[in-house]
DNA sequence: ACAAAAGTGTTCCCCCTACACCCATGC
DNA sequence: GCATGGGTGTAGGGGGAACACTTTTGT
């Protein structure tokens, strides 16, 4: 708790000679369960509202980079579909009068012209992850770290309510042209989890018989010979990505919208 | 000129006060003319390469009245269809060596840990404009303002050639959901010429009865009673762009692609 | 046996593609 | 009148949308 808390104040009286100023990221980090699509956010201290995880960018590392390892010590993956899709520049986005009040509240004494206390641009990224693979990490700058369904995340501090708006919204666009469930669901998955995943992505619901043949005719799918056992009703086969194929069309896109 | 140097040099080494540090734009303009896609370029002084126009944050602007502040100074025009595409954060992006090079050629002197010698990452922005409206206009820190053809830009500044790739990339690809000629044609144009601007963005010819029946479908045109006369050949029907129907598109996106 | 879900097939229709034809204008 | 380019029409095919039937499994 000790070490916390120097590391913390080290953070906000040295951080701007690790870090740039003015410049931040925020993940929209979308998971896939029980037939929803949910956000990894962060409880702050301080304050009862939640917050997209973020960082600064390091000087000597791109945006990217920075990006991948907010989204590590967050999850603990490596080698996630990530992708910046928007820059949020509003002038009043940042809230100097609420960071002073936080670091009233944890006792830490902030010095004049702080580095945090300036005006910051954000870069928004969104990311894909396996729900069951992500293990929700809080750090030193937050109490909790917790999945939330999309429709339930309630008032989020800053624009972050904003920022995910806009992530769900490329997603949706970027849908009929990238192959998104690879990113989103286990290595084997049956035909109608793939088609709720789409289902809940677009908020509407699709034929069946319509689905499957369309996503086939993609070419990125491999049937196995293995079913889905346990489940009432029959058994749907399992299916995975193909690698190969798959990025493929990640880099050409895919055709044909929903 | 004395004023020249005095503006420079204010700029150099107090624009820390105005600008926000570590964050640039640059705009990649698009025109239209005698059938060739054109961008707008700066001559850098003392460098015999061009760049792109770019430049930098007011403490109380956002990044797109920043990138409408650079593309008015430059062309004059106001109310440009202008979109954010990509955020270039590689680390060696800037170069600070050719910079100070620069100043002392200039016989600027930079004071130690400058603002304009720390790393700097940059929005991208792209324009839509109407070549024949756009007035190119050099600014202090530049000796000229040119339209180049597209494919016949050079080798640019930094990492400039690399963002006009990037733009075009974007373009073509919102090509199928964007009405994108209202921008860069003339407010009357035939269907020719528009069909001309689609297969110079796309760098492929397309079937003109095709064309225009797709283009028409859309409903965003509206055929005018006038005829461009004056060409060989049978006169072709003008066209103008229906205001409600192209902003209605505009938020909505159009369907199909090419 | 029955309900519910999954696999497979079929029809229809629209839209995209690829053409053919006619009309206007300048030489 | 002839070449060239522009306006309009049409036949064909591929793919998406809508729907029927069969198969499997748990209760």
């Amino acid at each position: 708790m000790m070490e916390q808390k120097q590391e913390m104040h080290e953070f906000i009286n040295r951080g701007d000679e690790h870090f740039m100023a003015h410049i931040s990221l925020d993940c929209v980090i979308f998971g896939f369960h029980a037939n929803q699509l949910k956000v990894l956010l962060l409880k702050i201290r301080h304050d009862d509202r939640w917050a997209l995880p973020g960082g600064f960018v390091l000087k000597e590392e791109t945006m990217e980079e920075a990006a991948d390892r907010v989204l590590n010590e967050r999850t603990g993956l490596n080698d996630i579909f990530l992708r910046q899709f928007h820059v949020f520049s509003d002038i009043h986005r940042s809230n100097t009068e609420k960071f002073l009040e936080l670091m009233r509240s944890e006792g830490i004494v902030v010095e004049e012209n702080n580095w945090l206390t300036k005006r910051f641009i954000s870069v928004g990224f969104y990311a894909l992850v396996d729900y069951e693979k992500a293990i929700p990490a809080e750090g030193w700058d937050s109490e909790a770290c917790e999945w939330f369904d999309l429709d339930n995340v309630g008032e989020l501090i800053l624009d972050h309510n904003k920022i995910i708006g806009a992530a769900l919204e490329t997603m949706r666009r970027q849908l009929n042209f990238l192959p998104i469930g690879y990113n989103l669901l286990p290595e084997k998955f049956t035909m109608p989890e793939l088609q709720k995943l789409y289902e809940t992505i677009l908020g509407k619901t699709l034929d069946r018989r319509n689905f499957q043949r369309k996503m086939l005719a993609y070419g990125i799918l491999d049937r196995l010979d293995e079913r889905r056992k346990g489940g009432a009703h029959k058994a749907p086969y399992l299916y995975k990505f193909n690698l190969e194929q798959y990025q493929k069309a990640l880099k050409e896109g895919l055709q044909g919208g929903w």
